[in-house]
DNA sequence: TCTGGGGTCCTAGGACCC
DNA sequence: TCTGGGGTCCTAGGACCC
């Protein structure tokens, strides 16, 4: 069993937290620029804001109905988080952190889920006055879906689903719309295509939904018949890149302010990346008109690549390369909204071995890493490698690869980088 | 007039290699 | 005139998540 833990309404809820007199009125949170809304209490909901609409739109509304509004305060809100967090580490063994306001938990030694849950979640409301909701089943999807219910129509904001008869009834309840995993494009597709509900696209043959929704979509299929495809991961996993991108409420065209609004990124992203304490081997910058502009011929995107030679933390190297990129994609006569930069294929450098070998060889971070390709060379014959994504996948794809001459370069510059 | 930011993953297809 | 087979690597583009 699988328990999920979501706060209700996050943002919004920790903003009460600190004014009790907003308890039962209408509030939103905005997003940066103060351009779209991103939380909302019940009572907003209730006037009919939705969920990411720009907020000049719901100018009226809000208007009419006094309702407050918040700019965000991320800092608040990822300390509130984590103060849920670590309650619930403390209490619990195996506990996968997903985003800001949700918790995945195993509850397969919990022997009486129910009871649990609520206890925890009174302690959450009375200790860190957050109301979460949670939803408990066999596996993450439909832990999701059992969330989902709870928090909408169970009183107490918590269910669990336990038997295959409730399992069916609350397949054939949710629209495939609303499933983990199915966004806008494949809930069109698959509502075109005569499947509304999740208990008929857990009737979908095995072929034709790797075909059309990928491999992620058939593991999430495979979920709803009860196989468990996605494992609650406790290690805080490395980030594979890190970006800094913003729109400008003015559009801008003039090539010293789009460069020195790159500086300004380049050092925040780097400072990510060094917090990470980690390294990046490229760089990407892009930039873009008003993607809202009706006139779509004004509509203009580029995006550009830069390799390192080797691996590097450190802004100033990686300004010369944002430099360059933006040098090869600028055209004056174009009015940029939006831009941004992306450091990937990132190095974490407390465990170099780790992101190129098998989780086997974990131990072997202590070592040097010739000692770790030997061990591999003497386990194996060849080294051995997995892809990034293989973690949860193991079912679906084959597990051995062998090293190609491209990851031996890597490992050289790496090792260019531990000495 | 005003429409967020930060991530992950998969797939197809071309380049390239032996 | 015919035009292999098996493999890797990289990228663009498109999907998804909160």
């Amino acid at each position: 069993m699988i328990a999920l833990v979501d706060c209700n309404n996050f943002y919004v809820s920790c903003e009460r937290v600190f004014n009790p007199s907003i308890h039962n009125r209408p509030i939103v949170v905005l997003s940066n620029n103060d351009g779209c809304i991103i939380s909302r209490s019940d009572e907003a909901k209730a006037l009919g804001i939705k969920m990411g609409s720009p907020f000049f739109k719901n100018r009226t509304i809000i208007d009419k109905n006094n309702v407050y509004v918040y700019s965000t305060n991320f800092p608040l809100y990822s300390d509130m988080s984590q103060r849920i967090m670590s309650l619930l580490i403390k209490k619990y063994l195996h506990v996968e952190i997903y985003s800001i306001d949700e918790a995945f938990l195993d509850y397969s030694n919990i022997i009486k889920p129910l009871k649990d849950a609520l206890h925890i979640q009174t302690q959450i409301l009375k200790w860190i006055g957050i109301p979460v909701s949670i939803g408990i089943a066999k596996n993450k999807t439909l832990a999701k879906i059992a969330n989902k219910i709870a928090k909408n129509k169970c009183r107490e904001n918590i269910l669990q689903i336990n038997c295959q008869e409730k399992l069916n009834k609350y397949l054939k309840e949710t629209c495939v719309s609303e499933l983990w995993g199915i966004g806008k494009q494949y809930a069109k597709f698959l509502m075109n295509s005569g499947i509304n509900n999740a208990y008929e696209l857990s009737h979908c043959s095995d072929s034709w939904i790797k075909k059309k929704l990928s491999i992620l979509g058939l593991m999430t299929v495979d979920e709803l018949r009860g196989k468990s495809c996605f494992k609650i991961l406790m290690e805080k996993q490395s980030k594979k890149s890190i970006r800094v991108a913003r729109t400008f409420s003015k559009g801008i065209n003039d090539f010293i302010l789009l460069s020195n609004r790159l500086s300004t990124f380049t050092n925040l992203c780097s400072e990510k990346l060094r917090k990470e304490n980690a390294y990046a081997r490229k760089v990407t910058i892009f930039i873009s008109t008003n993607p809202f502009n009706r006139d779509l011929n004004s509509h203009y995107y580029a995006k550009k690549t830069i390799f390192f030679e080797s691996p590097t933390n450190n802004a100033l190297k990686i300004i010369t390369h944002v430099m360059r990129a933006l040098r090869l994609i600028y055209k004056n006569e174009f009015i940029y909204k939006k831009t941004g930069i992306i450091l990937s294929d990132i190095i974490p450098k407390s465990k170099i071995q780790l992101s190129f070998f098998n989780n086997e060889f974990e131990n072997a971070k202590e070592n040097s890493l010739m000692d770790a390709i030997d061990k591999i060379n003497k386990a194996y014959g060849k080294m051995t490698i997995f892809p990034a994504s293989n973690g949860n996948r193991q079912n679906y794809f084959p597990k051995q690869k062998y090293l190609s001459p491209r990851y031996t370069t890597q490992i050289n510059e790496l090792m260019k980088v531990v000495a």
